[in-house]
Parts: structure tokens; C-alpha cells; sequence
DNA sequence: TTGAAAGCGCTAACAT
DNA sequence: ATGTTAGCGCTTTCAA
């Protein structure tokens, strides 16, 4: 059933029936309606590949995740979706597994949907400028930046926080409360990624305070997975290790740690405070309420779109915005005990 | 840049670059290798709009997914990646919003990919015959049957668990431990929803039971949102309802109300028991474990893509496929202390 | 207000 | 082994 069928059906020419699909003007209200019926009745839809294929112009802007189901990148999306519609374009989602190509997955996005500007959404932090030039539109990266690759600086923009820094925010709290033996939950996953950036931050809030730091507080799961996570403070406890609060990088991982501290027998806050970086929604609901760092979701997203909308239409250029983390003070952290 | 430039950069024509990108064998070594180089050098990105266009056939299955922040969802969706995958096929994967018409996006996608078959997962009861004509391919509900539309069994596969059946089950579990004055929460999202089938459940737990059915125990929630969950809760506590156990429609949900429980100063399970269905990985790390009847995601999963496939290579029929739940004994229900 | 016709970028006969 | 060419379904001039 293609849109010529549809012509015969009700005898117009394509064109016609084009005009109808895409409201035009110029059709006489009785042909237009003939033409409406007969789409109805024959169950036409028209094919988007046809249509982006001659199409000229759009208003699509593509938005490409890696990672179905990180809950953090799931709350930005729904505000990129909204932002993106106020200013009147259209959000083209598509998300990818972790390990593909979201770059790759941008640049094809990109002719198939004809995109004017892409927003990517927990890629990698090591991008080269040659396999940026497979993309032809602008793009900014949120909640990352290149940290490690070789992008110049007016060539993308970026929003994010400061990972490091942010790390040694949160483990200062900790601090601030006290606490001199802190652990620190992390994934191993890649060498350039958050993980080892909010390491970073632990181990330089560690120095900057003149404590030593201890590989034998450190947990890591192999995985970002919440069983690694247990299984990974289960094993630091059971191997004697001995501190009297947590560091997570994550929240979704703190709730599993939370669980394994609880199932030792480690009350938390009272045995072991617990703190991480994000500000999930559904960590204001663990018992206790999770102690987090807020990633501002909603100005991230507004951030974002701002920028790539003001290079789409020629009235800003490249930036790379660093956001706050707010303190989301829950019930996890306490002063220690001893 | 197209096939067209690339051909003219190293001297062949259009075809021999189609022959190279497609790894046809009928292409000399060194021209393959030139081909090549002239791709990567030109940063060449085919259209996919013009490849689906032209090309035939496809080995691609679509998933439509209703809802992005799902997490049951979620795991299914990786599940059926690794399914699709196994038999040789390609997922090709479509989230959008809830408020999304996902019959129309499987028939644009049908149309854009050339699939071969959809897997529909989270939509709606109520298809018509008519809207879904506008697929021309075989497809399954996952997680869903067309309990209120005028489907043909015989046009449609489907895999699915009892929910009112289920959700009674569930009742039962803690009218086996003996609690008498059981809440329930729920989303007042549709009437043709999940939530309202599993709600039939509870009340035909009541009275197969010989239990009054009492709206003073129903706790409503605007919106599927863990918010509104707990708002929900808090107000039954805070008008007085009297209840030793709480059913809940979701996991999600189920944590808000174990929070709320919490904060209202009842323990679980020891003042009020907590169960729910699905069986999210999450809730095995909430603080008491959830006891949920757990849906069989991998299964789910690996029966939708049998029946598609099955279809589609011509050796099957379609058939509605109902799963069991199983049981996972958490720590929220207890017997009533009282 | 309508229709005819030229492509959009690509694949797949068909020729060579 | 390689090139030529006819479309895929649609939008968009351009003419009528």
C-alpha cells in the first residue's frame, strides 16, 4: 500500500495525496476529505524512509543513550523530550546497548532522520575528531565531557559535573561528620570512565585531608550491576575491613550496598553511613532515605538544548557548561560511633 | 557525501561501493581495501532511509515499548535482544511515551525497517481489528493480552500472566498468614489497565474468602509515580484505616509504600506485611527484601520470539501463551501481630 | 487547484 | 570482477 494505491483508490494523482499527507493548502475541502477517507480505508502509512529520504529540511534533533536502563539517564530524557518539543522541534530517541557505538549510531541516525543537532546521552569520554566527523551537525555531550580524547574545545559542547570534584564533595561530608576510615564503592568497567573520575575525587579528598589512602577499602564490582555491588561490599566486610562509612558512585549501586551493609548486621547510618552521587528519585524511598549528591537533571536538559538549539540557529556557539551537585540530605549518613 | 561520491574519490562505480558495503564476495582484494579507505577517509555514513528503502528483505524484528522508564520493561527488553539475536534476527527497538499511539509506531516502523514481525510490550487491552490493520506483519503482546478489544485470538499471539488470578494469589499469600484486614494500592491510571485487573484480584481474593470488600482500604494513586504511591499510603494510615497488610499492584509502587509504612512509624513486616507482583532484580535490595510474585521475564521473552519467529518462518500458529508467577519470599509479610 | 515528472541515496538485476 | 541502470515511496518544483 503505498501512497500512488492510495491515488488510484480514489483517482487524484500523488501529488495530491501528498499534499493532504503533509496539509497543504492548496486542496479543495471535498477532494481533501475523499483523499482522508480512502487513507483510512485502505490503511495507509506512509513510509518515513521515503519520506526523510527527499525531504529536505526537518526538525529533528536526535538524542542517542547508551545504557537501556540507567535510571538517571531515563529522568533526563523525559525533560529533554519536553524542552526539545517547547522550542519546536521534534526529539528523535534512540537508545543503544552499552556497548555499542553511539557515535556510529548518531552519524546514521543522523541521514535516516535528518537531524539538525544530536544530544548524547552517557557516551564515552575518549572521542577523536576523526570519529567525530562522521557526524556533519552539531552535538553536545550530557553528563560527560571528553576528558580523554582529543576534541577541541570549540568543536562540542558539553554539560556535566565536575565527577572528581563532586567525589571529594561527597566524601568531605562524610568527613564532616567525622569519619576517618571511609570505603569507597566502585565499578572497574573502563579506565576512562565516571567511575574512575569520582575515584579519583575520593582518593584526593582522602590526601587533602592528610589521610592515607587504603586499597583495602575499596570495593569494586565487575559490572555496574547491583549484585556486583553486594557481593563486592559483602566481601569487604567479611574481609575484615574496617571503616565506618561509604562512598558509592552511584545511587542505584548504594542501594545495594545499604542491602549488604544491613544484611552483616551493620545498621546504617548508626554502623556505617553510606553516601553517593546522583540523586535518584526512587533512592528518596530506601529505608534510610539515601544521602545523596543531586545531579540537576532538569537543568542539564534545559542546558543542553539551550546550546544546541542557539548553534542550530546561529546565535551561540560551542560551550561547556559545569553544573552544580546539590546536596540531598537523606538519613544515611550519621556521626560514627566510635 | 554519498556512495556516489565515494565511487568517484577511488575511481569505481556506485555499485562496486554497494558490493563492498553490502560484503558481497564479487570484489577483487585490492579494490575492496581501496573501497575501504576511500569510505573511512571520507567519513562516509550510509542512509539507512535508502537502504530500507530499496532492499527487500530484512531480518528485523521490532519491539515497541511503551514506556521509557519501565523497569520491568527494562529487563525484558534485554532479554528479548539476546533472543532475537540468537535465532539470526535483528531487534530493532522503539521506546515511546506512554501517551504514545504504539500501533502507529510499529506500522511506521514496519514500514522504515521492513520488519518481519513486531513484539509489542507494556500497550494496551483494547486494540480493534481495524487500527490494527495498518500492520501488515505478525505480532505478539508481551506482558499483555486484548482482554477488552475485538482481536481475533487467531490474529494475534500473546504471552502473558493471569493478572487477576495472580494478584488473588497474592491476597492469598497473606490471608495464609493470617491477616484479615488487607489494604491495597493501586494506579487509577485507566480502566482498562493493569492495575484495574489485578484490583479484580484482590476483591475476588476477599470474597472467595468470605471477606467484606472495604473502600476504606484501597489507597489511589493518581499517576503510576512512586510520589503519588506514597502520598497514597500515608493518607490511608493518616485516616485511620485499620490494616495489618498491604497488596501492591508493582514492585515500584511497593517501595513507596514500604517508605511510607516506614515513616509513619510501622515497621515491616512486624506492624504491617508488604506484597507485590513483578519482581523487579531491584527490590531484592530494599530494606526488608520484598516478597513479590515474580513475573518470568527470560521466559516471557523467549516464548514471545518463539511464536513470532515461528510465524514468520511459517512453522507456527498464533496462540496465547499465559505464564506463572513464582514466589519470592522476601521479609515484608509476616504473620499480624495482633 | 491539480498533475507530471525529476530526483533523494541506495540495491539488485542485467550487461559486459 | 565491474559497470549501467531501473526503480524503492515519497516530496517538490514546474506547468497547466
Amino acid at each position: 500500500m503505498t501512497i500512488k494505491d492510495v491515488a488510484a483508490y480514489c483517482g487524484v494523482s500523488v501529488s495530491t495525496v501528498s499534499r493532504v499527507l503533509n496539509d497543504h493548502p492548496d486542496v479543495r475541502d471535498d477532494v481533501r476529505e475523499r483523499v482522508r477517507a480512502a487513507i483510512r480505508e485502505c490503511n495507509f502509512v506512509p513510509n518515513n524512509s521515503a519520506r526523510a529520504l527527499v525531504s529536505s529540511r526537518s526538525t529533528a534533533i536526535g538524542v542517542v543513550s547508551r545504557g537501556v536502563d540507567n535510571p538517571f539517564l531515563s529522568s533526563l530524557i523525559r525533560v529533554l523530550g519536553r524542552e526539545i518539543h517547547q522550542r519546536g522541534y521534534t526529539m528523535v530517541l534512540q537508545q543503544i546497548p552499552t556497548s555499542a557505538d553511539e557515535v556510529r549510531a548518531a552519524a546514521e541516525l543522523e541521514r535516516e532522520k535528518k537531524l539538525l543537532g544530536v544530544i548524547f546521552l552517557g557516551g564515552r569520554f575518549n572521542y577523536t575528531e576523526q570519529e567525530l566527523r562522521q557526524l556533519t551537525v552539531p552535538f553536545v555531550c550530557c553528563t560527560y565531557t571528553n576528558t580523554f580524547g582529543d576534541l577541541r574545545e570549540d568543536a562540542y559542547s558539553s554539560v556535566s559535573i565536575r565527577d572528581e570534584e563532586e567525589a571529594c564533595k561527597a566524601v568531605e561530608h562524610l568527613l564532616s561528620h567525622g569519619h576517618r576510615r571511609i570505603a569507597v564503592l566502585l565499578d572497574d568497567a573502563g579506565d576512562s570512565s565516571i567511575g574512575q573520575l569520582r575515584f579519583q575525587g575520593y582518593k584526593r579528598a582522602l590526601e587533602k585531608h592528610g589521610l592515607d589512602y587504603d586499597p583495602g577499602l575499596v570495593a569494586l564490582t565487575g559490572a555496574y550491576d547491583m549484585k556486583d555491588a553486594y557481593d563486592g561490599v559483602c566481601a569487604l566486610i567479611d574481609g575484615g575491613a574496617d571503616f565506618t562509612a561509604l562512598m558509592v558512585i552511584s545511587d542505584a549501586l548504594a542501594m545495594a550496598a545499604m542491602k549488604a551493609l544491613t544484611d552483616r548486621g551493620r545498621k546504617v547510618p548508626e554502623d556505617c553511613s553510606v553516601i553517593a552521587i546522583d540523586g535518584l528519585d526512587m533512592t528518596n524511598y530506601t529505608v534510610p532515605t539515601l544521602t545523596t549528591l543531586c545531579q540537576p537533571a532538569a537543568e542539564m536538559a534545559r542546558e543542553s538544548v539551550d546550546m544546541l538549539t542557539g548553534i542550530i540557529e546561529g546565535t551561540g556557539v560551542h560551550r561547556h557548561k559545569l553544573v552544580e551537585t546539590t546536596l540531598r540530605e537523606g538519613a544515611s549518613v550519621a556521626a560514627p560511633r566510635r
